[in-house]
DNA sequence: ACCTGAACACCGTTCAAGT
DNA sequence: ACCTGAACACCGTTCAAGT
């Protein structure tokens, strides 16, 4: 509050007669989020005509991008369910993803929330650190556990001590979305 | 920190040649709530004995009933790779899961992380409010977006009003993740 | 060795007072 | 109508001083 009063040259409390409260603010901030999120109306038109599993991958290396861009903010679209104009703009989109995948009507929903679940989780993730070079447990760190206790790393081995390429793994990940939801839409 | 000490029965700066900082405070917590997330000593055998879709799902559920448990500290798994012994022994339970679907070794890693990625994305998205009531946008409030340009909300119409059961929901979605599981295994 | 008091540099927010 | 000043009730952390 007092950083954005500064930034706007005013004291703190003349904010409140205008934004309500922090949270108020963070509200209107997941507007704009969404509203960037949202292709302009020449890319929508490209964007609607491209197939479904592109369209899917757009959606998903989006929400990363967006992550990246705004690491400080991008937390509260956890804590917001997505009810602006802009909000449900994106979330039809990926409707129409599943629809044009052959997912069923009433299966639709759920697909959103565990696609964009995903993709979120997996940006939250890799800008709060989770994915941070650490993760990779060395085989000298394993050391330290009582031996046999974790059996699966012993067999995957040096398997471990290798970083992962974050950008490809998502990729992949994105690549099994896609045969997810194909193989809800056959069944 | 303040309300830390005053539970000690201390001054607040008594805690620090003890816990260092508020961050490594945190980073012991995230051991406190790992170490709880994995079953004690005859659980694990029980785990351990069970398939590997059983096994698969209890994650799924152990991660959201975690997050339930202590809603205020769960996000903090997301800011922290997992390097404590404890953390180290629940991936390896989740590793081992993988490979006795048949995952090959070289996608174990990966699948981990997408596997977890979901379940907490799912846990702190409810944590925080992202699937509350208010998400499901009723016709009246889409009725004041431009009409005709959120087609998919328009095709599925009255389903969307529909509160969903987040409870069963999610148990779609880890039969979702099992199927997904096996077929990357198969493949 | 261990703890305390005072202080520093912060927060979001209220409310009466100013123009 | 719009903004300000002072204040309230908070934070995490440092550092010299006490026992």
């Amino acid at each position: 509050m007092r950083a954005v009063a500064d930034r706007v040259g005013v004291t703190p409390m003349a904010l409140y007669p205008h934004i309500g409260s922090k949270d108020a603010l963070l509200d209107g901030l997941v507007d704009r989020l969404l509203a960037e999120f949202l292709p302009d109306a020449p890319g929508l038109e490209e964007f609607r005509s491209s197939p479904w599993p592109d369209r899917l991958r757009a959606i998903g290396h989006g929400t990363r991008d967006l992550a990246q861009r705004h690491p400080a903010v991008f937390r509260v679209l956890f804590s917001r369910p997505a009810v602006t104009a802009d909000a449900v703009r994106v979330v039809d989109l990926i409707y129409q993803v599943l629809l044009d995948a052959g997912v069923a009507d009433a299966e639709v929903p759920r697909l959103e929330r565990l696609v964009t679940t995903f993709c979120m989780g997996f940006a939250l993730s890799e800008i709060h650190g989770r994915f941070d070079a650490r993760q990779v447990v060395t085989r000298s760190e394993r050391g330290r556990i009582a031996p046999g206790s974790v059996p699966a790393h012993d067999r995957l081995g040096p398997l471990l001590d290798l970083a992962p390429d974050i950008d490809s793994e998502y990729d992949r990940d994105l690549d099994d979305l896609v045969a997810m939801v194909a193989a809800t839409a056959a069944s």
